[in-house]
DNA sequence: TTGGTATTTCTAGTATTTTAGAAATATGAA
DNA sequence: TTCATATTTCTAAAATACTAGAAATACCAA
């Protein structure tokens, strides 16, 4: 998952999908935002949802993707379990007191 | 930051820097760990470093690395605010009560 | 000074990833 | 049925990443 998450492409589309849950969007939505050409941000899809981060539903012709809530929890507890239970590393509330960026 | 810990062996290495927190570990500790030749050892720590996510320091011979907090901190707080500030897609107690895996 | 240990750098082969044009497929609308 | 739109799949080139042997460098101890 975090090899998923460090193409710059992948995280904005992550991004993309965590302020339109739960709804998520459609691909060419995506495309529109994103301005990536069709054949490379399905790829791109395919490998997140691969690693389960994203998940797919159908309508009619469109696919809406959107974020997979488990897979990014889980992912947030591995990281606090990390860095905050098995070590203690990191304080807690300086993850959650943090001032979101841009 | 997301890209650096996506490799499986890189992983691995701040794992072991955050279990021996905050002194850290030399290289030759961390190759007896993980049975990885010292060249590629030290690329791999090298990446780790340039992303900011370990530090080093020398004392005679050795090479001391270790987790670097700030970083670790910063990369939480974004995934956190992502997910549970920005939108509401995870539930910030099930971040912090999940059982730790192995 | 010599030798030994620790670690990086040089070099390069191999594998994987990223990208995207073009064609194919799927679906719905008129 | 025909056309338009949505999306994937095919194919492949280019870029990047991973790996590691061998040599070089750094430092300490004796």
């Amino acid at each position: 998952m975090f090899a998923a998450l460090g193409a710059e492409p992948r995280l904005q589309i992550v991004r993309l999908l965590l302020s339109a849950h739960p709804d998520g969007l459609i691909v060419g939505d995506l495309q529109t935002e994103l301005d990536i050409p069709n054949s490379t941000l399905s790829h791109h899809l395919e490998k997140l949802r691969m690693e389960g981060l994203v998940s797919v539903r159908k309508d009619k012709q469109w696919l809406w993707y959107s974020a997979n809530a488990d897979a990014l929890q889980d992912l947030l507890a591995f990281l606090y379990a990390e860095c905050c239970t098995r070590s203690k590393v990191v304080e807690p509330v300086k993850i959650t007191s943090a001032r979101a960026r841009r």
